[in-house]
DNA sequence: TTTATTTTTGCAACTCAGTCGCAATAAAAC
DNA sequence: GTTTTATTGCGACTGAGTTGCAAAAATAAA
C-alpha cells in the first residue's frame, strides 16, 4: 500500500502539493490537470497518497473532498489533525494550525473531531 | 417564503421530526417515505421548513444532508448552532447541546463554525 | 538489454445524492 | 363552487465519486 511506481501522473501531483501550501478540492485538481491526467487517476493517486502519510483528506465546508500536504505524519497514521478554513471572499482554503478544543460530553467517548471553519481570511479582511 | 400550506406531505415530515430526537439523514428520509411522497418533495419540504427556522441542516461525517429539529429559530434566523455526533457503533446521529470553542486566529474573522464529533454514543459504550 | 511480472492508467460505464422544468393536483382565498 | 396560487410527482438531468477491464508503463528478473 502506498505509493509504489514513480509515475509522470504522479509527480504531476505531488509536484503540486510540494508547492502548494492550503489546501485543494479534488475538483479543481480533476480541472487543473485536465487533458494530463485522467479524473480517475487523480482520485487513486489522492488515495495512495493518503495512504502514505504525504496528504490528508477533509469534507470541505460544500461536504467535498479536499487534501492538503502532511507534516508528520507516517504511512498508515495520520497525526496532523486540525481545523480548516475557507474564505468566504477568496475561496482559498486552508489547514489552521492549531489545537481543537474537544468539547466534554458525558457518557460519549469522542474518537474523532472534524472541524470546518467558515470566514474572512487575512488578505481579504484589509 | 416557508411553509404556507398544510398538505398531507408536510404533515407527514412535521410529524416526524415531532416525535424524533436526533437528526437523520436525507437519504433515510427518503427511505422512510418511500410511496408516500416524491424524493423531491422531501427536499423541498426540508428546504422550507428550514426557512421557517423549524428545522435546521448540516452535512454528516460523509458529507451528506441531515436534519433535526430547531428549539430557538425563528423564520429567516437560526440561533442554534451546535456541533454534532455520530456513533460509529449504532449510527446514531444528534445534535449535542454545548458552545463551541471558537479558536481565535490571527488576522481571520471566523463567521461560521462546523463541528462534527465521531465516537460512541450512551448506550453503545455500557 | 530483453523479457517477465506487477502496478498504474484511460476509458467508459456506472452509482448515488441532489436539482429542475413542467404539467397535474391540492390548498386556500374569494 | 370557482379562481388563484402553492405544492407535488415524475422523469430527466447534473456532478462527484467509483469500478471493471484491457492497454500501457514501471520495476524486477534474467
Ligand atoms: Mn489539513
Ligand atoms: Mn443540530
Ligand atoms: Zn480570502
Ligand atoms: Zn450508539
Amino acid at each position: 500500500m502506498g505509493i509504489v511506481r514513480n509515475t509522470k501522473s504522479v509527480s504531476l501531483v505531488t509536484d503540486f502539493f510540494r508547492q502548494m501550501d492550503g489546501a485543494v478540492g479534488v475538483v479543481e485538481l480533476v480541472e487543473k490537470f485536465k487533458g494530463q491526467m485522467n479524473k480517475s487517476t487523480i482520485y487513486r493517486i489522492l488515495d495512495r497518497l493518503e495512504d502514505e502519510g504525504r496528504v490528508h483528506s477533509f469534507l470541505g465546508g460544500n461536504g467535498l473532498k479536499h487534501y492538503a500536504k502532511c507534516h508528520n505524519c507516517t504511512s498508515g497514521h495520520h497525526s496532523d489533525i486540525h481545523p480548516h478554513f475557507q474564505c468566504t471572499s477568496c475561496g482559498k482554503v486552508e489547514c489552521v494550525s492549531c489545537e481543537i478544543a474537544i468539547p466534554e460530553l458525558p457518557n460519549k467517548r469522542i474518537q474523532q473531531v472534524q472541524l470546518f471553519l467558515t470566514g474572512t481570511c487575512e488578505g481579504c479582511s484589509s
